[in-house]
DNA sequence: AAATTTAGTTCCAATATGTGAAACTTGGTT
DNA sequence: AACCAAGTTTCACATATTGGAACTAAATTT
């Protein structure tokens, strides 16, 4: 009784979900139960609701669970009224066709990039990220302009819960190395990510900030080491800095949800 | 005693989060209580929890609820595991490329289609369609292509579901007429859409069927009217065919989740 | 082929959770 | 200042959810 109430009926169903899908693949009932925190038959009763809701389906065959299609038709809308997208867009695609290069739009969700949109090159290098992956915000182009801009109440929980993965030699370790790399991004205007995420992809990448200052989200222009190097991806700072004040100025009319948190 | 129980608070929460995302923009407290079945403080607290767990972000400016982002992340999961997009993506894009006209790629969901990847033509004709949206099933040429090849008993109550209503002075309207352009399609093997979803648009699709012939999607290449014809676009089904073919047998060893329904 | 283990499903009493009419609070209008 | 509408909270009541344990089906061993 002391202790707070549960989370409700529904974060447990969603906390299923999450479970699911963190797995990548179809998976069996058992597996689940191995990671819940829940009694067999509560997460049964679960994964079944899920199932005849359609957020999950089931392959009889190999009795196996994955996350159903009605998602796919609700992130749609998610997407549409949720995310910069489609706003974006026109103004993304021009910037593509112009500077010849992958662009990324990514806004930042529970302290993580999350991709929202990706065009990609004319001729397309193999890529970690997809529109709807997410990525990690401390040693991604988007991810560091995004925190630079960020408030420093918003920013410092972020900077805590990263994890620091050194994906290559050229990753930030530390909290404290991020900092001082915010600090210079902030002064700078742009962020480069100089192989930090992937070994030979590079990319400058600059936030989209309201007026008010408020940070929406972060567009990047990337490339590879074999095709150009920063400073040439530099030369694209001017036509990215146009776009991102386009998408803001917009982006103030359709008004926008406060990245609650 | 007679009646079913209801569905469930997780089932209500989830049609909340439909009735939210149906809107297509944010929406206000008031707008969902008028369509909502439930009363007002249950409505209240179901949108209170699906905003806690960031499945509906909430601008406090406007006082407006949207999708929220953490729905996005879940589909990018649906859309890899649960749709054949990642298995058909490298066909389509051959296929996109050698025929030059955009490509769709549909999946049946609840007696809709699905439309689960897009690969756009080199030079893009705007229209309406896109991943993650839903369109009719009795009036496009992928709906009508899945459709011809389901068995009777699982098309039957999908051809009664579907609304007939008459996009253009093309479209099919009536289960009579539908069953029997069903039956033409089941002989040649491949669907048209002339103009009967959207005026000037033109597509050919055939379905993606498995050895044991289980329907999983549909291919359709699609233009306008203005560009070529649909004698123009069946000199292309030769290499759809092939194409489908190729998914489908990649399909069968990923094994595939029932349709369920 | 029978016995044993493992994985998945159903039951049911106890109770935590969710319900909704009505009262209240807030912010904007006449 | 009084009013109105939209949004929020309360509380007695009903019900859906819980989880231990019993059950069944399928895979594995003897």
């Amino acid at each position: 009784m002391a202790g707070e109430t549960g989370e409700g009926t529904v974060g447990k169903a969603l906390a299923v979900l999450d479970a699911v899908a963190s797995h990548g693949r179809p998976v069996r009932f058992g597996e689940l139960l191995e990671t819940s925190p829940y009694p067999k038959a509560t997460l049964y009763r679960l994964v079944q609701v899920l199932t005849k809701q359609s957020m999950l389906t089931y392959d009889p065959d190999r009795q196996t669970y994955a996350p159903g299609l009605r998602l796919v038709r609700l992130a749609h809308a998610a997407w549409q009224s949720a995310s910069l997208a489609p706003v974006a867009r026109p103004y993304l695609e021009a910037l593509s066709a112009e500077v010849g290069e992958t662009v990324h739009l990514a806004q930042l969700d529970g302290g993580q990039v999350l991709y929202v949109d990706k065009i990609n090159a004319r001729n397309p290098l193999q890529m970690y990220s997809q529109a709807g992956k997410v990525g990690p915000a401390y040693c991604t182009g988007v991810g560091k302009a995004m925190l630079a801009y960020l408030p420093e109440a918003e920013r410092e929980p972020i900077l805590r819960q990263q994890s620091y993965h050194p994906f290559t030699a050229h990753t930030l370790a530390s909290p404290e190395e991020l900092r001082a790399e915010l600090a210079a991004i902030a002064k700078r205007g742009h962020a480069y990510d100089r192989e930090e995420h992937e070994p030979g992809i590079i990319c400058v990448a600059v936030p989209i900030v309201t007026r008010a200052g408020r940070v929406l989200g972060a567009v990047s222009v990337t490339s590879s080491k074999e095709r150009t190097s920063i400073e040439g991806l530099e030369a694209h700072l001017p036509r990215m800095h146009a776009a991102v004040a386009s998408i803001a100025g917009e982006a103030q009319d359709w008004r926008f949800p406060d990245a609650a948190e």
